[in-house]
Formats: structure tokens, sequence, C-alpha cells
DNA sequence: CTAACGACATACGAAACGTATGTCAATGGC
DNA sequence: GCCATTGACATACGTTTCGTATGTCGTTAG
């Protein structure tokens, strides 16, 4: 059946926008991407982006709002491979400093996107990812393996460092090398909320 | 004396240049912000800007070094007047959250400035900052006080998560009732450097 | 079969940046 | 004491880009 209807026409277009968008963001930022030029290459005008995302900054809404899911989606499965709790969290966080790798994150979702979009935080998929950071800092509440603290706060400073720690190994100039040791710097942090000293692996 | 030499003259220029940038970056953010008012706000043209700071980058560079080495210096002296190692260094990230409360510092220092002159970890001013926190670490592993962890790895995730702290506070709704629980949590991460798990107040 | 609607293209106006050129005062040599 | 040069800044201009207002064509409903 090659009757393509007008929804889904419509959904091929958004998602050709979309994919130029992370393109032409990620390699000349949000303000050196050109409209004209980002529309252009998907066969398209800028008649079809203000349509379907309004404005610039939408279309940046919608291509971080993607890229981050992933990134939220991916860090909730490394630490449930690594089977929840206190190794859960550790393997959350090193799977989202890894992922921060790509120059595409770093750039959009680290670097522009705080400044187009405002303080991650409020994103919907930051969100998300925070409160899956949530659920699993408060079954640790329950087993008493962490400290009376805010768990709210220790949610969004942790997500904190690991974006930051993202960000210092992708500028560093032996992304390799450092990774390591921002991975083992992230667990000693981590590991101040945990009452018990170290013991518990 | 009102013999006003040519370099008093151009520093002065200067001056009410980077003032005029401070307002201005602040108040509509980096892109929003029009050379051409900014510069009639002060009674000059785009002429004097590119004549002094080569382009638009180049003011918002003078400008966040500006309030980032204030920043620095600030907190420097927060944790000396702390008295040093490990109340010091708590001393110290408090002191850069508190800061960050200012629009100003929260727009241009922690949302703009990455975007336009990239990874903060890179910028002269934010280095200042981490040698003075290398330094109090380094102190306090003199003393066999901490884990055997990179330290340059922990002073700058430390410096990130004072400022990814100070960004949640500024975006919080109610900014003072917020603060009190980020720098507990705050305290509670750091702790994780500290091998004696509580006592050393 | 026709009228309305939606998706997208095209044309237009309004900034804003950077540069190229001009001007005027200050300095240095004679 | 005079003139040439330099440097600080102003002015004029061209280019680029965004957002909107209007136009067009295919599709769906009645």
């Amino acid at each position: 059946m090659a009757t393509t209807t007008r929804a889904a026409k419509m959904a091929e277009t958004r998602a050709k926008l979309i994919a130029a968008g992370r393109k032409a963001f990620a390699e000349k930022g949000y303000s050196g991407a050109s409209m004209d030029d980002l529309t252009a290459d998907v066969g398209l005008t800028r008649g079809a982006l203000y349509h379907n995302f309004g404005d610039k900054k939408g279309l940046m809404a919608a291509v971080v709002d993607e890229i981050d899911t992933v990134m939220a989606t991916r860090a909730h499965e490394a630490g449930q491979k690594a089977g929840g709790g206190w190794k859960g969290l550790l393997a959350e966080g090193a799977a989202y400093i890894e992922m921060a790798l790509q120059p595409e994150v770093q750039r959009i979702v680290l670097l522009d996107g705080p400044a187009v979009l405002g303080d991650p935080s409020q994103w919907p998929s930051q969100n998300r990812c925070l409160q899956a950071t949530i659920a699993t800092l408060q079954e640790l509440a329950a087993e008493r393996a962490i400290k009376p603290v805010d768990i709210e706060a220790i949610a969004r400073l942790l997500n904190g460092v690991a974006l930051n720690a993202a960000l210092w190994v992708a500028a560093s100039e032996t992304p390799e090398a450092t990774l390591p040791k921002v991975v083992a710097a992230f667990e000693c942090l981590a590991s101040g909320v945990l009452i018990t000293p170290e013991s518990r692996v």
C-alpha cells in the first residue's frame, strides 16, 4: 500500500527538518545555522519550517528533546542493566558522561541548549532523566543506605556533575585518557551520599 | 592635574563599553544585544567597539572575564576566611553558589558564556578559580584527609557542581528556600572525597 | 462538482554584523 | 613652530538572516 497519507507526509517533513537541524546545529552552532540553507538541504523552504515549528527556537527545542530523550533512555537502561540501586546510579552517570563525548551532544545539548532554551533542569526530557535518578535515590533511601538529605537536590546535582564531567572530557585534548579519571571522580563525589563509607559495592 | 592622557581616555572608553556590555548582555542576552544600541548608550558608536575588542565576541570575552575574575576572588576570600582546608573548600563552594543568584552572573557566565566562548574550563578566569580549588585539595591530600583520586578531576567536578547548583537555585521559583537545601547537598557530595566519614568538621 | 482547508512556497521588510573609508586630535621629527 | 604620520573613533555601506504576509496547489468534505 503506497498510499502516503497526508499526516504521514507531514511527519516525514518534520523528521527531515529535525535531522537537518541536528546536522546544522551540531556543525555550525545555533546562531551560525542558517534556516535557509538548512531547509534547502532537505529540499524544502523556510515556509515548511515556520509552519511546523513556529520559529528557529522551536526547531531547536525539538532537536534537543530528541537527543536528550535518547540520552535519558540509554542512561536509564545502563542503570537497569547494572542492577539498579547504588551500582545502577553509578552506571547511569557513567553512561551519561560517555554519551556526551559525541560532538553533536556537546554542542547542541551542553553548550547551545541552555543558552537558547534556558536552564536544562526545566526541559521535559531532563525531567524524565531526573525522575529516574530520583527514583533510584528513593530506593536507596528506603534501604537507609544514604544520608537524610533532600533527594531532589542530590539528584539535580548528580545530573549536573555528570553533565559537567562530560563537557570537560569532551573539551580535553585526550578524551580517552581523561574519561576513566573523571568517571572515578564522579563515583567519588557520588559516594558522599552513602552512609557506609565505601563498603557497599 | 586634569591632564587626561590618551591611554587613560582609551581605558575609560574600554571600561564604559564593558559596563554597557554587562548591562545589555544581562538584560537581553548575547544574541539579543545590539551593538548599535549598546555603544550609543555610552555615547559611542560601533567604531569604538570594533577598534577595542575586534568583534562582538571579543566584548563578551572581556565582560565574562571581568565578572568571573571577581567571582573567583570572592570565592577564594570566603575560603580563606573560613580557615582554608576542608571548611574553606565548602565555604568556597557556598560562596560561588550564592554569587550565581545574581541574574547578571546567571545569564552571562552560566548560560550565554559557554555557548559563545566554549567550555568554561578553558577560560582564563575559570582556571584561576580552579587553581585555588586544586591548591586546597592538595593541602588536604598532604594531610591524608582525602581519598587518592585525581585532584584536577575532583576540582573540576566540584566547580561544576557549584556552578550547576547555582543555576538551579537561580531558576527555582523560590531561590531563598532552595539555597540551603542545595548548599547542604553540595556539602554532602563534596564529603565523598573525605576518608573519615563525617567526623572532621 | 465545488468550496474550504491545510501544507508549503515566495516575496518583502526590518534588523544587525562586520568592513571599508573618512575625520580629527595628538605625537614626533626638523 | 610647522608638518607628516599615527591612532582612536565615526560614518556609510553591503550582506546575511530572521519572521511575516501573501500566494498556490492538492486534498477532503458536503
